[in-house]
RNA sequence: GUCCCCAUCGUCUAGUCCGGCCUAGGACAUCGCCCUUUCAAGGCGGUAACAUGGGUUCGAAUCCCAUUGGGGACGCCA
């Protein structure tokens, strides 16, 4: 167990995919893990089956971990690189009897499988080739381990407490394929040996794993690290997370317009909880985090709150900070020019005062990006509806009353403009709802802005007047 | 089938370790009201849970057992 030494953890995970939401949670608290009592978090790829592990999957992942900040000190390392290592154990396991040749082919142990389990016994290995006296010729062998038959293994584990094994129920696996490969059980107990890991911090889908590597870890002369087993991230139907649920990559998240923050944050909140409190932020996390306050049940991934707290960040995100992260998805609908920067082409502190109106109503950088085209934009398509109902004869003086009260406005701020609104109202005898629609529709094309005052200020005079002289050229015709 | 894990509002959770402070708290969602130039945001309030059955105890959401339900593992995948 480990004592005073610095505490070392990783995340491993096997490129054989995208980064998904539980990889990233289970990332997250090795991350947390770490940070919070000053040690070390390293990043290892699983790809020792070579037929399913690709190099744009690693990147993937890579950029997934840089998008949500979990940096880490050391690695990325490839097991593919360190096969020589895990060879040299093997041949040592072999040498001591703690594994042994195994000349079943796969086809047999496939069939043998299949008859177990319409027999209903156990699926595991008969341990045909245990004792084996003379070894068949002509056939290139895996490597099993040998595991105990009798007594038990204890896993004393952070999260789910004690937990018992029958040493009879563990399967003697294949640590060597016949092809000359290390498998995952095997590599991963060697590789956390090499890299000196004192926490094994995963999900719960490996706690059954965990005796069987208890026991390579002491036929490797070692004793075993401190283990923590994650519970799961179901979907809505309470099934395991997967892309029947939606998206499957954290990338995708990125361009749905979510924060990395706030993804970190909802994630950290799936299972582990400091009191009532629901948003924290990164010092916080690390401050607070502790493996004592994870729960152990699985929990559902509920989009909706996930969206609420992104609306959250939203709303505390310093505007200039957004402008920056909200760029990308103004190129990608053509609302900037792909090759504009926020620093000369668009002023960068008249778009953080748009973006300063939209962060209460913009739940995602995608809705924030929709919402600052009808300010960008040079002209805006007025709703057809909300022309009909708003752009008519009844409405048709208000707007020329405001368009000129607009056009004589010393300076265009707020104050000034709402005192030309005001006067407008007085005028006329009317509230100011009764012109505040028709110009919201005028000016922005629709019935729902940031209020009006503030639109128009954000707007300029310029542009503001333009799109209300278009409007009044249009009313009526709708 | 065998083994392992889990079980508080629809969802995430506090409370569970060290029984009484729990007529079970917070958050999301939902419903209602208020605010209001629209849409939001915000404020206030409501509906809503200790899976079931047995124990143990003066007393159980909290401890024990069983049942039920959910999840996971049983690969020459990781």
């Amino acid at each position: 167990m480990p004592g005073t030494e610095k505490i070392r953890v990783r995340f491993a995970p096997s490129p054989t995919g995208h980064l998904h939401i539980g990889g990233v949670r289970t990332a997250l608290f090795n991350w947390l893990f770490a940070r919070h009592g000053g040690g070390v978090f390293i990043l290892r790829i699983e790809d020792t089956d070579r037929s399913r592990s690709t190099d744009e999957y690693i990147e993937s992942i890579l950029e997934g971990m840089r998008w949500l900040n979990l940096d880490w000190d050391e690695g990325p390392f490839r097991q593919t690189e360190r096969f020589d290592i895990y060879r040299s154990h093997i041949d040592k396991l072999l040498e001591s009897g703690r594994a042994y040749r195994c000349y079943c082919s796969q086809e047999e142990l496939e069939e043998k499988r299949k008859k177990a389990a319409a027999e209903g016994r156990p699926l595991s290995y008969d341990g045909r080739c245990r004792d084996i006296e003379t070894p068949p010729s002509g056939i290139t062998p895996s490597v099993r381990f040998r595991m105990p038959k009798e007594g038990r293994t204890v896993v004393d584990d952070l999260i789910k407490g004690t937990v018992v094994f029958e040493n009879d129920q563990l399967d003697d696996l294949i640590i060597m394929r016949s092809d000359g490969t290390p498998t995952y059980n095997f590599v991963v107990v060697a590789d956390d040996v090499d890299m000196g890991i004192t926490h094994v911090i995963r999900g719960d889908d490996h706690l059954n794993n965990t005796p069987k590597q208890i026991h390579i870890y002491s036929a490797l002369g070692h004793a075993a690290p401190a283990f923590g087993h994650l519970p799961m991230i179901l979907g809505e139907d309470k099934a395991r997370l997967s892309k029947r649920h939606g998206a499957t990559s954290v990338i995708a998240y990125r361009d749905m317009g979510y924060l990395s923050d706030a993804l970190v944050n909802y994630l950290v909140r799936l299972g582990w909880s400091y009191g009532d409190q629901e948003v924290f932020g990164r010092e916080e996390l690390i401050r607070y985090f502790s493996l004592e306050n994870i729960g152990k049940s699985a929990a559902v991934f509920n989009p909706e709150k996930l969206l609420w707290l992104n609306a959250e960040y939203m709303k505390t995100t310093p505007p200039e900070r957004l402008a920056e992260l909200v760029m990308p998805f103004l190129k990608a609908d053509g609302t900037v020019g792909p090759d504009d920067e926020i620093d000369d082409e668009m002023d960068k502190v008249w778009l953080s005062k748009a973006i300063l109106t939209l962060t209460e109503r913009a739940k995602t950088l995608v809705e924030l990006s929709k919402s600052l085209r009808y300010y960008i934009l040079e002209h805006v398509e007025i709703d057809e509806k909300a022309g009909k109902k708003f752009l008519n004869e009844k409405t048709l003086p208000y707007l020329k009353d405001i368009k000129e009260g607009l056009s004589g406005l010393e300076g265009f701020t707020g104050e000034g403009i709402q005192k030309v609104f005001n006067d407008i109202t007085q005028k006329h005898g009317i509230k100011l709802g009764a012109v505040a629609q028709p110009v919201r529709v005028a000016v922005m094309g629709k019935t729902e802005s940031p209020g009006i005052f503030e639109v128009l200020e954000v707007l300029g005079r310029e542009k503001a007047l333009k799109r209300m002289e278009k409007a009044i050229q249009a009313a009526g015709t709708f």
